[in-house]
RNA sequence: GCGCCCGUAGCUCAGUUGGAUAGAGCAACGGACUUCUAAUCCGUAGGUCAGACGUUCGAAUCGUCUCGGGCGCACCA
């Protein structure tokens, strides 16, 4: 159930006689309480057409749409604006839908790639960002019914996978590691045992990765690129399409056409490729799998990428289309002072052990709280805390609040709706909230904005306690009571699926 | 020097794509427990939305500039 769909679709239904409403018009959930569930600019927009006030405009309006919406909805017209306030008779008969999916469908066949770190070393917090939220979008386009898949990339060829290996090497020879190579302890680790050690850190990626509930349809190696011979077939495609040119020995692709500051080189004059040439190739390849649709999530340390990797898309396939989501790195910190996170020198923490310390739930909620364009201070000792500053628990414990009461009524007698008497203010306010979950997943699955599933989970838990204070469910009179188990029933089926969207446990007890 | 991101309450951050008197959490202060789990609730206080100018019915949000912080500017990967 789309809410705002209903709505919008009903104003366009009573306006019709006087607009077509041919103008960009909106719905939305006045921040200011006392303002309505819901306020409509229209007027504003209908203003220039109809060459009246908005004022006027809502006034006149107001009238006919409170006759003609009197069972569901009352208006109430202020400086232009219009209120919108539900009934608690509609409230409670919507109530009924909350989660049912009335998505529009698409078409769309979506690959998200995230993570894809080279498996030269351990994953760090900075890789379990992109981990949360890249599950958190596959999970979210499921829920809406998209098409989707999610991929890592092993970057296993080239200079760094050569660095890994000599330093391995030189590890088990007892000489000394090589300038450029990787100096951690577990390259001395490594080298005790005959394990390859790109096995090695895939398996361990695998690991810590389904230690925060994350998975990935598909894990595609670097390597199948080179067997398919993909790399010189994708240069043969850009070359035929007149793409590239030749300067200084090298072979270069155009992307200024397409928007880039300067052009790439593809080819480098030693014959070699160049990093961006095999991504070409690897992209090139997910468009021939039949994705039209790319989202790639890469850290701000690589957004120079991003227009390069937009001209190769436009280059290869014009109907496709890429999103390349930039996240702002991750600090850690530990009570307050800093910790290093260098792969080179091995002076680092890993995502596993943080894991390890702070649990799933924790992770995957601090890491997903935030904006992508905001960087994250991540704090070890502030996520352990057990206590109001640690909004995991809050969450957390209003789920086990709902799931005591359900246990201590004991019986299954909840699960039709009463019809309807009448709703406390604390009642409809929580219901609403509830009803108003689709709405915002839908507008997560345009956007992308995963962290406001965070935002959303905060609230819904403060809405949940407060009715609870006020509304006592077990000690009420049976019809009362029936009536607020069934409100807990939906408010928990909410908790339910959005904290499996944002993969944290709904625990029972707590 | 050029590009991207950020600057909002003491702290950490939201702000529904341009809406109304700027919102939460934490911290502070004052209240509510022989409880339906107090890991909670209710109330109070806290702001020149970094700054300036502009765009319009209307700006934290859009544009230009300034200041401050992060990241990046390879024939590296």
């Amino acid at each position: 159930m789309l809410i705002k769909n209903v709505l919008k679709d009903k104003l366009k239904d009573a306006l019709a006689p006087i607009s077509s409403l041919n103008f960009v018009w909106s719905i939305e959930i006045p921040k200011q309480k006392g303002h309505g569930d819901y306020a409509t600019n229209v007027c504003f927009q209908l203003a220039r057409e109809l060459k009246k006030s908005p004022k006027l405009i809502a006034e006149t309006l107001c009238t006919d749409l409170n006759k003609q919406f009197e069972e569901e909805f009352t208006f109430e017209p202020i400086n232009g604006f219009i209120n919108i306030n539900l009934t608690e008779n509609f409230v409670w008969t919507l109530s009924k839908n909350v989660l049912e999916k009335s998505f529009p469908k698409s078409t769309s066949n979506t690959l998200i790639e995230f993570v894809s770190a080279n498996p030269t070393g351990p994953l760090h917090i900075g890789h379990g960002r992109w981990a949360v939220v890249g599950s958190t979008m596959v999970n979210i386009y499921k829920y809406v019914g998209k098409n989707v898949s999610s991929e890592f990339y092993i970057n296993d060829a080239g200079v760094q996978i050569n660095n890994l290996l000599a330093s391995v090497k030189a590890a088990k020879d007892g000489t000394p590691i090589p300038e450029n190579g990787y100096h951690g302890d577990y390259i001395h680790d490594l080298a005790k045992t005959n394990e390859n050690p790109i096995e090695y850190h895939i398996n361990q990626h695998k690991s810590v990765l389904n230690a925060i509930n994350t998975s990935f349809d598909t894990w595609y190696p670097e390597s199948n690129l080179h067997k398919a011979n993909d790399v010189p077939k994708a240069l043969d495609y850009l070359k035929s399409n007149n793409f590239t040119f030749e300067l200084e020995k090298a072979l270069w692709f155009n992307t200024t056409k397409f928007g880039d500051d300067k052009d790439r080189v593809l080819v480098k004059n030693d014959g070699n490729y160049t990093y961006f040439a095999v991504d070409i190739a690897y992209h090139k390849n997910k468009l021939d799998r039949k994705f039209t649709h790319l989202i790639n999530i890469l850290g701000a340390d690589h957004h120079g990428y991003v227009h390069r990797m937009k001209a190769a898309i436009s280059a290869l396939n014009e109907n496709a289309t890429i999103d390349l989501k930039i996240g702002q790195l991750v600090n850690l910190f530990r009570d307050g002072t800093p910790v290093r996170m260098s792969k080179r020198t091995g002076d680092i923490i890993t995502l596993q052990e943080v894991t390890d310390e702070i649990g799933s739930d924790a992770v995957r909620y601090f890491l997903s709280e935030k904006s992508l364009d905001s960087s994250i201070d991540f704090d070890l000792e502030a996520a352990k805390l057990k206590n109001s500053e640690n909004p995991v628990y809050y969450i957390q414990y209003a789920h086990a609040r709902i799931c005591s009461i359900f246990r201590k009524h004991g019986v299954d007698n909840y699960k039709e709706q009463p019809s309807f008497d009448s709703l406390d203010p604390t009642e409809k306010a929580v219901l609403l909230y509830c009803l108003q979950f689709n709405d915002m997943i839908w507008e997560l699955a345009q956007n992308l904005e995963t962290h406001r599933l965070n935002t959303y989970l905060l609230t819904l838990a403060r809405q949940f306690h407060t009715f609870y204070e006020k509304c006592p469910i077990l000690k009420s009179e049976e019809s009362l009571k029936l009536k607020r188990l069934y409100i807990l029933m939906v408010v928990q089926n909410v908790f339910k699926t959005s904290l499996n969207l944002l993969g944290i446990s709904a625990p029972e007890v707590m």
